[in-house]
DNA sequence: TCCTTATATCGTATATTTACGATATAAGGA
DNA sequence: TCCTTATATCGTAAATATACGATATAAGGA
């Protein structure tokens, strides 16, 4: 049985990132905002949500860096959609983790 | 489409709580580590660990209320093992996630 | 009873997260 | 060019999370 620290192997490291940026309840709900009007600019999630707009744009930088949604610039915008790779990647991890187990 | 705000319903409250409690290195290495060990007690963990008892124990509190993990007492140490009824509910809510979507 | 073992919790220091206003940047229209 | 719109980032305040040592509790053995 391997000792537990604090490095992770990359794939290991990416989940849990991955996994810390949807552990928020406003960006989980942007996530499931972006999964229902497929992809939609910064400005249309600040309008549905009681928060700044710099918060918004902080927790959207969040779910970039995290691999979970992809932005792309147009005109004076950034029109965000999810990144379905990735998800679909997320899903395979939790579909298979823990096999032993659950 | 529903407006995004902070109170959740209770089920997707639940669920941000899991992913919050996994998205720390530590504790989910903790999960993988009862998934192997089946059951063992705190101080199995701490061995294993760079940290502090009080830190791991404090850790397996946060696993403990997001319904992950369960702690019986067995004499002076506490036996701890996964969750499998939630641990599968977890497994089941990602799989469905963004049905639309991926 | 006293000691050891195992754990949880308290108090606390530090780090990170979360949220905001202010500001810089960039594109497009008047 | 100037203004509007849309965004990102900076600086910062407040809240949480993380980690630790010290301590309280509880069970079992000598």
């Amino acid at each position: 049985m391997e000792p537990i620290t604090t490095t992770l192997p990359t794939d290991q490291e990416r989940l849990v990132a991955m996994l810390k940026a949807l552990g928020n309840p406003i960006r989980f709900q942007i996530m499931a905002m972006l999964a229902e009007c497929q992809t939609c600019i910064t400005n249309d999630i600040v309008l549905r949500t009681p928060l700044a707009q710099a918060t918004i744009s902080q927790h959207l930088k969040v779910l970039r860096e995290a691999g979970l949604i992809e932005g792309t610039i147009s005109g004076p915008a950034t029109c965000y959609c999810l990144n379905e790779t990735n998800i679909r990647w997320l899903k395979e991890q939790i579909e298979h983790w823990l096999p032993n187990c659950c």
